[in-house]
DNA sequence: CGACTTATTGACAATAGTCAACACTCGTGG
DNA sequence: CCACGAGTGTTGACTATTGTCAATAAGTCG
């Protein structure tokens, strides 16, 4: 499989790799003054643009750098000797891939591209160093990380204690909230990833995930035709997440 | 609910906080100067004891601090609206509690002890504050926050691929692990948690847990007097594990 | 000791998984 | 440009696993 294209920075646009770009609420603190803006523009040193099926990174390679997505749509999966292969995550623009790595100075799961993206590179020693001069950067990243731990624990809530409709309901209603985000139409999109991928994420198998998509269109909260997705009544799905067995 | 007691640390063993405690090389990085010992035993400003069924914080209280376990066991669980309960974790000496706090400022989990236990108070400020002087510290912070995301991840691997018996077999070895790496034995200890409680975690009910216990007796794999614990084959538990339909 | 919580076990029900057939989509090459 | 084929998605019939309900036993704490 051929490696991701590396565009390395020239001084120029290093210069504004950073503070031009339209994701930065995302990326970075706010009121930062421009000396400190300065120097995280020197935080970017690459760009890489990944092709569809491609690998970003995979498990076990060293671990250097932190990627911030620029374009794109991306997955992780964990691949166990044992023969056990599970969706970790979504990623999309905006949203930080990498953060398990720091532990081990590995990375723990593969993370592969759905679509054609564009990442940012931030190569993790230097964002240590920079943390370590500006602060809001610091209790950024720190949240950045923090973040990943509460989304974490809202999939072991998901896996744990919810029933197959309710997980794919709020799977929808989330990845439809993050769409809204990114200024995507929160009510009608194209799923990037397979139902077997949809599946693995949520711990079910790809029929049971079918016909969940089937009964939710039958019920008139949805309608699909294969990948695309529109929303019909998305306060019918969140209903239907919010009925534990109280 | 009684309040747990928070115990001041005088000039004098503020000094021997860290430096003297048993725990350190789990907290703690190796191979700082004097220099740096000496700041990071300003770190830890207080102890706290609590006591059995207290809650050292609570969903949704403002977050200020992370604790390290110096004695004792503690669980940390989920309480959603719609009536939702769920066991996160269980977190045991040595081990670091409320790193979800950061993203919010508030905290997301309750944490309960399930026995007498003793925490050192951090006071996540000064942690900052000393990480950004002290790379070592900001370097063993980060891994001990993408180390509990690897964690979550591997629950997730567990709830959403293994099966009941499965899951409580990766329960027990890891449970048994952990107890060596404290220096307590692997093979023989007591649950501090009650079976609905495992059953949480593991996203089962506490009768599944209950038939998996008596399954793993029956096969010899274990010996069970409701709380006691005995593991007399952990190749046979690990074996268990391993057999995912490949 | 006695009330309460926790654990075990059985019988039955519900949910999701398995296996299989068929339909649809998309990309490739004739 | 169309046809073919691989990959993906849908649906049905049946099975396995886990959940539910209930009765009983065993511990625990005041």
């Amino acid at each position: 499989m051929e490696k991701p294209a590396t565009i390395p920075l020239t001084a120029v646009n290093l210069r504004t790799a950073c503070t031009q770009c339209n994701l930065k609420e995302l990326c970075l603190p706010v009121g930062l003054d421009d000396v400190d803006l300065e120097r995280i523009d020197g935080l970017i040193t690459a760009r890489k643009k990944v092709k569809r099926q491609q690998h970003l990174y995979r498990a076990g390679e060293p671990f250097e750098a932190i990627y911030a997505i620029r374009t794109g749509f991306f997955k992780t999966d964990i691949l166990t000797e044992d023969g056990r292969d599970q969706v970790t995550g979504f990623q999309m623009a905006g949203e930080i891939l990498g953060l398990d790595g720091i532990s081990t100075d590995r990375h723990v799961c593969n993370a592969v591209a759905l679509e054609d993206s564009d990442v940012c590179m931030i190569p993790f020693e230097r964002l240590e160093e920079l943390s370590r001069r500006i602060e809001p950067l610091q209790r950024q990243f720190h949240k950045f990380m923090s973040r990943e731990i509460v989304r974490e624990q809202g999939i072991m809530m998901l896996l744990g204690s919810m029933r197959a409709e309710e997980r794919l309901a709020a799977f929808l209603i989330n990845l439809s909230q993050r769409m809204r985000l990114r200024g995507y139409s929160a009510s009608e999109f194209h799923l990037r990833m397979t139902r077997e991928e949809i599946g693995s994420y949520l711990g079910l198998k790809l029929e049971t995930v079918s016909r969940a998509f089937s009964k939710f269109q039958d019920d008139g909260l949805i309608s699909v035709h294969q990948k695309h997705i529109q929303i019909l009544d998305a306060d019918g799905l969140r209903r239907l997440i919010g009925r534990a067995n109280v």
